[in-house]
RNA sequence: GCCGGGGUGGCGGAACUGGUAGACGCGCCGGAUUCAAAAUCCGGUUUCUUCGGAAGUGCGGGUUCGAUUCCCGCCCUCGGUACCA
């Protein structure tokens, strides 16, 4: 009697028997290689969803995979619990943040377990648990003490109605989500870390990522935007300081038409003093989007300031403007505008009818139309006084002499980075450390009382406002170094504050003494992260300055977290992102319900290459689930008629056992590749599924002819097994073995099994397929070339014409050029 | 706007280093089994075709004996754009 796939059953039994045995419960080795597997921890949104299902999945099949290479592997799951979602779910329920995450967390825990992933759950942790995020205020006051971290003025986006600041996900179209009014900038203190200390070395070490794609790589380059170029200061008339610009084109200094500082700079404040008509445009400008897509795509404007800049080399009286598309935190909040060779220069220019003054050649010496667009390319300068002739790199040097010899400029290296503001005006995050007192001023948070523990019974009013900021038992302390009355920090740390360094406190999650002990430096670098590719930059980036940051605190030796990366792409339905708004979302839960885990984690590898996006099918959910039961059934219906297996002599075999034999090793091959090298899964799958239909056509009843069957069989039963751990651990029992099928080797291909007699080769004629024909293995170039020149169908296409050459790729094709 | 991806049959995708375009799966069509259905199994399935072939990998060019693959210029689409995570 052969037995049913049940798969809810078999599942439930095989993930009790992993729990009892804390199968996947580690601890450090030091004589087993280390492989730490980490998939970017959930937010606690309440339900898992296929990207979370995909996500974990593929650092699932990672990590078993290198378990049956023999490594001792860590994958660990937690929370990443602080956040917005949590305060918009609290206003519209009526309930407290915590009590909302702590259930969801409880939710989604189990249904990770329903999926079979196989983490070490004793390493469990949460980022708004106080045992969490007490090292987190401890690390901020370690930084302060290292004078990383500053509090500086920064712009946020203020409801005027709602009376709160809003994140820029709020911000609809320049209104608040809510009140809908128009949202302003409003600038307040707020605490901010100095990446910008670490921008050379964060840039010059994406280098050594080689385990990381190099989309990322260049994402990350491009965001900290390294430049070289000249600081000059420029006089101002009736003003009593310089100007300052920042220009990477110095070749284009003789083409200044005008200067352009932006709305926020002092030189802006004096001159509305002077022309009180400039206030209306000033408060305008605060009234546009800050984020920089709003800025690139804003219409440009200005207005004359009134002042006047002189030219340091001829003299020349050239207006400053005060645009709205100047950064005021990037460079020194004022640029010298060369419409000429400056696309948004040209723009302004034409808009306000300021002069256009070309200054650089043409490659080819030919006119140029300047009426039309600016010439943004490096060439010969002219006009240009004494550096007339020069190229670029000339010009810059030697007008970089001639400043630096007159004292008004300078060599610079900038970045596009900005250093990190941390402060959040919001109420679920992980409280900052910090006490201001007015004898004292700015007291960090001694040790002895850490951590500073966020209340978690408050009610939320509907305005959206921090109840932290009302809590006057949260706020009133005593000052910790004079003991005189203190206000304590109400705002709350950015979450990627959380995030940045929780892949480190994997190692010694309950440790209560330190924040990283000596297993931090066992278990980092992570060896493999898992995680989508819209955290390219941000999430990526803080990560790796967090690792620095603890480097340089003592804690942890190696310079980068993430030796090898996989960012995964999104998982969609009918071509869009699912989403409860779009009603296109699919639960996992009632797919696992349905069709068991094994099949819903089966589907997820094989629709698609993890790094692309993946259409969502129903239908290929049950094509997944028709290949586990074919598995099932004739593996259970060969080992029920077939109990004595012969050991194979490859010398034996007949053709046909050879050429079955080769798949068998050929797929082992191939699977190895794509799980180790590619980390490419639906290729594995599609080969494994290649090589069951060759194993249910093979007929063949002699002793050697069911040692390949079984051979073929188990095969596919351990190359599958990171896949679809279940129904993989029945099956290695029904092929009669013991124990845990995640313990087993990895299976390794044959060498002799895979020796080939014969080879087809492609002919063509003039790149056109016209044959197909065998040659034996060893065939040499002439034997190759002469039977495709004497093959039938090949001759139609060449009798009676003339053969001009014959390429022969070796074991792949012949190419006939013919006139 | 800028930065980084993607675009191949009816659908998801394969082709790994420039060498058989469409593996594998879904769907569909036909057959077997069944009283019937479900399930299962077997076969077919890019388009056009005068059945010789011809065309074909978003669009337009280029390099090459040969291009889905390399180069140039576009179009569409997705991710990020510093307070969503």
């Amino acid at each position: 009697m052969s037995s049913e796939y049940n798969p809810q059953t078999l599942e439930n039994a095989i993930q009790k028997t992993w729990d009892e045995n804390n199968t996947f419960v580690v601890t450090e080795d030091p004589n087993k290689e280390k492989f730490y597997c980490l998939s970017m921890f959930a937010y606690p949104s309440g339900n898992l969803h296929m990207g979370h299902v995909r996500n974990y999945t593929i650092g699932d099949v990672i990590s078993r995979y290198q378990r049956m290479l023999g490594k001792n592997v860590m994958q660990p799951m937690g929370y990443d619990a602080f956040g917005l979602p949590a305060e918009n779910a609290a206003i519209k329920n009526k309930t407290a943040p915590a009590a909302w995450t702590y259930s969801n967390m409880d939710y989604m825990t189990n249904q990770f377990k329903q999926l079979g992933l196989a983490y070490d759950w004793s390493r469990k942790l949460a980022t708004c648990d106080p045992k969490y995020y007490k090292w987190e205020q401890y690390i901020f006051t370690k930084l302060l003490e290292k004078d990383l971290v500053y509090r500086k003025d920064a712009t946020v986006n203020w409801d005027p109605v709602d009376q709160t600041v809003l994140a820029n996900e709020q911000v609809i179209d320049g209104r608040g989500w809510r009140s809908g009014a128009l949202v302003e900038k409003k600038t307040i203190p707020q605490w901010s870390m100095k990446i910008t200390a670490y921008a050379e070395e964060l840039l010059s070490e994406i280098d050594s990522l080689d385990g990381w794609p190099e989309s990322v790589k260049t994402m990350q380059r491009n965001w900290i935007g390294k430049s070289k170029g000249i600081e000059l200061d420029f006089e101002v008339e009736n003003y009593n300081e310089k100007l300052s610009v920042y220009t990477t084109r110095p070749d284009t200094l003789y083409g200044v038409s005008y200067l352009a500082v932006a709305p926020e700079h002092p030189l802006a404040s004096k001159a509305v003093n002077q022309n009180p008509n400039l206030q209306d445009f000033l408060n305008d400008c605060k009234k546009e989007q800050s984020n920089e897509a709003a800025m690139a795509t804003m219409e440009k404007k200005g207005m004359f300031s009134g002042f006047h800049a002189v030219h340091p080399f001829t003299g020349k009286k050239v207006p400053i403007w005060i645009a709205n598309f100047v950064l005021f935190s990037y460079g020194t909040g004022a640029v010298m505008a060369v419409p000429a060779h400056d696309e948004r220069d040209f723009e302004f220019a034409k808009k306000y009818n300021l002069d256009i003054q070309q200054v650089i050649e043409s490659h080819d010496g030919t006119e140029i139309d300047l009426t039309q667009q600016a010439y943004t390319e490096k060439g010969k300068l002219i006009n240009s006084g004494e550096f007339d002739g020069m190229n670029f790199s000339q010009s810059f040097k030697a007008i970089k002499y001639k400043l630096e010899q007159e004292g008004i400029g300078r060599q610079q290296i900038n970045y596009r980075l900005r250093d990190w503001g941390v402060s959040r005006q919001r109420y679920w995050g992980c409280p900052i450390p910090i006490i201001y007192c007015d004898d004292c001023g700015t007291v960090p948070v001694p040790e002895k009382d850490l951590p500073v523990v966020l209340p978690e019974e408050v009610t939320f009013d509907s305005d959206g406002g921090s109840p932290i900021k009302k809590m006057s038992e949260f706020y009133n302390v005593l000052c910790p170094t004079c003991g005189k009355k203190a206000k304590r920090e109400t705002d709350t740390f950015d979450t990627f504050m959380d995030s940045s360094w929780y892949f480190a406190r994997f190692a010694n999650p309950n440790n209560d003494e330190q924040v990283l002990d000596e297993t931090a430096n066992y278990w980092l670098p992570v060896d493999q992260y898992v995680g989508g590719i819209e955290h390219a930059i941000l999430h990526l980036l803080y990560a790796r300055f967090y690792h620095k940051l603890l480097r340089d605190l003592g804690y942890v030796t190696s310079d980068e977290p993430f030796t090898n990366l996989l960012t995964q792409g999104m998982v969609l339905k009918d071509g869009a992102k699912m989403s409860k708004n779009k009603g296109n979302t699919v639960d996992p839960r009632a797919l696992i319900d349905e069709y068991g885990a094994d099949t819903v984690r089966l589907f997820s590898m094989f629709a698609a290459p993890p790094e692309h996006s993946l259409e969502w099918s129903d239908e290929g959910v049950d094509g997944s689930f028709r290949y586990l039961k074919r598995i099932w059934t004739n593996i259970e219906n060969f080992t029920q008629n077939n109990k004595i297996i012969a050991k194979i002599v490859q010398d034996d075999l007949t053709a046909d056992q050879k050429a079955m034999r080769l798949k068998t090793h050929e797929t082992i091959k191939k699977v190895s590749d794509d799980f180790g090298v590619r980390k490419i899964f639906n290729t594995a799958i599609a080969a494994c599924m290649e090589l069951t239909n060759a194993l249910v056509k093979f007929n063949d009843d002699s002793n050697n002819g069911k040692s390949i069957i079984h051979e073929g069989w188990e095969a596919i039963v351990k190359m599958l097994s990171p896949i679809v751990p279940h129904i993989t651990q029945e099956l290695w029992h029904k092929l009669g073995n013991e124990g845990l099928i995640v313990d087993v080797k990895w299976p390794t291909f044959n060498e002799k099994a895979l020796v080939k007699d014969e080879l087809q080769i492609m002919v063509q004629v003039n790149g056109k397929l016209r044959a197909k024909i065998n040659v034996s293995a060893n065939a040499d170039k002439e034997i190759v070339e002469k039977t495709a020149l004497g093959d039938e169908n090949v001759q139609k296409f060449t009798t009676g014409k003339q053969i001009r050459k014959v390429i022969v790729v070796p074991g792949r094709l012949v190419n006939i050029v013919v006139v």
